[in-house]
RNA sequence: CGGGGAGUGGCUCAGCCUGGUAGAGCACUUGGUUCGGGACCAAGGGGUCGCAGGUUCAAAUCCUGUCUCCCCGACCA
């Protein structure tokens, strides 16, 4: 931050006594001829910079990094390569922009280079990040991304990641990794050093790399490989104390993604590969986003689809005969629930029971839901308690089952578990496979037939427009972003990792520990699919990589005379601020200035200039306005603190 | 992994079917005219046509293999 006795300095003395006073033009500029291609140099004198500062560099924002940084950036000598036309595989906005304005570059499959306006932007996030951290008690680590695969083996992560790990072999041999998340590094951390309940709580985090084989990248930064993520940790004695730190985080979430100019939701969800009792999903909403949430407007309640319940399916269920024991009939060639819903046998998909086999653990689980519903792969892995779950091959259904696919059914069937949705719990007169091909059972009773040796779960996805399991209101689906993930992880890595302290009563516990998750790229890809038009982004003043753009129309010394002072007063004032310096024509600069979406743009032309105004106008309005040159500092100053205060 | 598509100057793409001189627009360089919403004229520079084999007198083009990227379905910040 700039020093407050420069802060005083702003005012509307110094605007009138600034370089572009006619007076002191010919001193002041190189001749129109000579100066047209040249590097704008400081004119010296009111404002000295140092050499580096001059050649427009704003410094290299890094560890440590506290924009905003002073002295104005010079577009003619900044790296900023934007482009017309963006590339072709671009899908989503956030991609298609940050690619054309010149903030990433690909390398690879979801990987990116982040190129120096990128960095300020990221540079921005991890800082509010950083203070709403430190602001809970966090304290600051950075931890290596290579880990032993040994640790991983002690919780068992090693296996359960599979693929999405990428793993390396060093020169002799030895099983490495690359870290996806750190609960094992803290975790080991916390074991070797905790030993007391009086040095609890802790909450650490750190800003870190991430690696993930994803099976499929896409969408630019919403998905990738390699990327930055904010990963705290925090270990306390018991549940309750748990409670708190949870809480802490879930309040830091709410202020971060906030002061980024994020819409959210926080939703109730489904924890994976985590493990641990309960967590929540930091939500947004948005067509790019990969995530179901179902919500409810009339109350609060939100949650991603792989978890969401509801008052059960709209269309009623629709119950064929009851039969005192189920009736074989034959089903030639109906391979699909559609089929038997068709003549000749008109079973509708409401009276069916869809069987699906899964593979939970490289164990066969069966699945009993309604025809009509879909089954919630999510909510399938939940009741089972399998790590990882997956569709079960045909060749691995037919010698368990002795039919295929379409001819399934759990009636009689205890080879394996059977889990049965709760929607079916008293149904009866019900259709299923018979566990043959081309033949069915009708009559079936679920409490009868099925629950004497199968288990009843929340297995079917909800639709839109089912009741609230909370309220008397319908549920909306939407596609949302997930960009932060809070979990009460419990005992599971203290456990498995021996991680205790004493207690006060002298017996050895167990730590109680939470995991809490930002996508930092992910933060400013959201930022833009929320706030961009068609001329391009709309930075959100918290994040933007500079505050304030300020062009010159024109290559007139008394523009570039004007444009220096109100950068002074820019800097004076401490607003962050990239000087379009370039010998190009108005409207490249417009577009260019549109596209690179800085908040407060500031145009300098002959026009404005004859009456001593410049013209203000604020990226994502349309009015501009004509602002007194001597006042253009105090008033982005204005702007610039009412729209980074912390809430 | 399954399915679909694409690799040709920095970017967007044409050329491929029907083999024979590698093209356009944008970007870049130089000169000139312009100059308030991505200017115009002229002259230039820049491409092993993803890679490797094969067919052929001759391959960007046909064949085989391979790599990479993108999109659609199962995972996650």
């Amino acid at each position: 931050m700039c020093a407050p006795s420069r802060r005083s300095a702003l005012g509307g003395a110094a605007g009138r006594q600034g370089p572009w006073n006619q007076a002191a033009l010919p001193a002041r500029s190189a001749s129109p001829a000579s100066g047209r291609r040249r590097r704008s140099r400081s004119t010296g004198g009111v404002y000295p910079a140092p050499a580096a500062r001059e050649r427009g560099w704003g410094g290299p924002p890094g560890p440590g990094y506290n924009p905003p940084t002073m002295r104005a950036a010079r577009f003619s000598q900044i790296f900023v390569p934007t482009l017309k036309e963006a590339p072709a595989d671009a899908q989503v906005a956030s991609h298609r922009l940050l690619v054309r304005a010149g903030f990433i570059r690909q390398l690879g499959a979801g990987i990116y280079d982040y190129l120096p306006l990128a960095k300020r932007t990221l540079a921005r996030v991890e800082a509010i990040v950083r203070e709403e951290m430190d602001a809970v008690g966090g304290q600051e680590f950075e931890l290596p991304a290579l880990h032993p695969a040994e640790i991983w083996k002690e919780s068992g992560r090693w296996t359960v990641m599979g693929d999405n790990m990428f793993r390396l072999k060093d020169r002799k041999g030895g099983d490495y990794c690359l870290g996806m998340t750190h609960e094992e590094i803290f975790t080991a951390i916390a074991r070797a050093e905790l030993r007391s309940y009086r040095q609890l709580p802790q909450v650490w985090y750190q800003i870190q790399t991430k690696f993930r084989d994803e099976p499929r990248p896409k969408s630019g930064l919403l998905r990738v490989r390699q990327f930055t993520m904010k990963d705290a940790y925090s270990f306390d004695l018991d549940a309750a104390g748990l409670d708190r730190s949870y809480e802490d985080q879930r309040v830091a979430y709410e202020r971060i993604f906030t002061r980024c100019g994020l819409d959210f939701v926080a939703v109730q969800a489904h924890s994976g590969a985590m493990g641990g009792s309960a967590s929540q999903e930091f939500m947004v909403r948005t067509d790019a986003g990969e995530d179901d949430v179902a919500a409810c407007p009339r109350c609060r309640y939100a949650a991603n689809a792989e978890t969401a319940r509801s008052k059960g399916p709209l269309a009623p269920l629709r119950p064929g005969p009851a039969l005192d024991v189920p009736r074989r009939f034959p089903t030639p060639g109906v391979r699909t629930i559609e089929a038997l819903a068709k003549p000749p046998h008109g079973r509708p998909a409401a009276m069916q029971l869809k069987t699906l086999v899964y593979m939970g653990d490289e164990k066969p689980v069966l699945a009993v839901v309604r025809g009509d519903d879909e089954l919630n792969e999510a909510k399938l892995q939940t009741a089972c308690g399998a790590a990882v779950l997956r569709p079960a091959r045909p060749e691995e259904i037919r010698p368990l089952l002795g039919a295929d696919p379409g001819s399934l059914g759990a009636v009689a069937f205890s080879a394996a578990p059977v889990y049965v949705d709760e929607s079916l719990r008293g149904a009866a007169g019900m259709v299923t496979g018979a566990n043959q091909d081309d033949v069915h059972l009708e009559g079936v009773d679920v409490a009868r037939d099925l629950l004497w040796h199968a288990a009843v779960a929340d297995l079917r996805s909800v639709r839109a427009g089912e009741g609230c399991p909370r309220c008397d209101g319908t549920l909306d689906l939407f596609k949302a972003l997930e960009v932060g993930h809070i979990f009460k992880l419990g005992t599971k890595y203290s456990e498995s990792m021996k991680a205790s302290v004493l207690a006060a009563d002298g017996k050895e516990v167990p730590l109680v520990m939470g995991s809490y998750g930002i996508g930092v790229e992910r933060i400013m890809a959201a930022a833009i699919e929320l706030h961009h038009d068609a001329d391009g982004i709309v930075w959100p003043m918290a994040i933007a990589p500079y505050q304030a753009t300020v062009l010159t129309l024109g290559q007139e010394p008394e523009l570039r005379a004007a444009a220096e002072e109100v950068l002074g007063q820019l800097e004076r004032a401490g607003v962050d601020t990239l000087y379009d310096d370039r010998d190009e024509r108005a409207g490249v600069k417009f577009k260019d200035a549109d596209l690179l979406g800085i908040p407060i743009r500031v145009a300098v032309g002959r026009k404005g200039l004859a009456g001593g105004t410049v013209e203000w106008k604020r990226r994502g309005t349309k009015e501009v306005q004509l602002v007194p040159l001597g006042e253009v500092g105090a008033k982005a100053r204005a702007l610039v603190e009412a729209e980074t205060r912390r809430p």
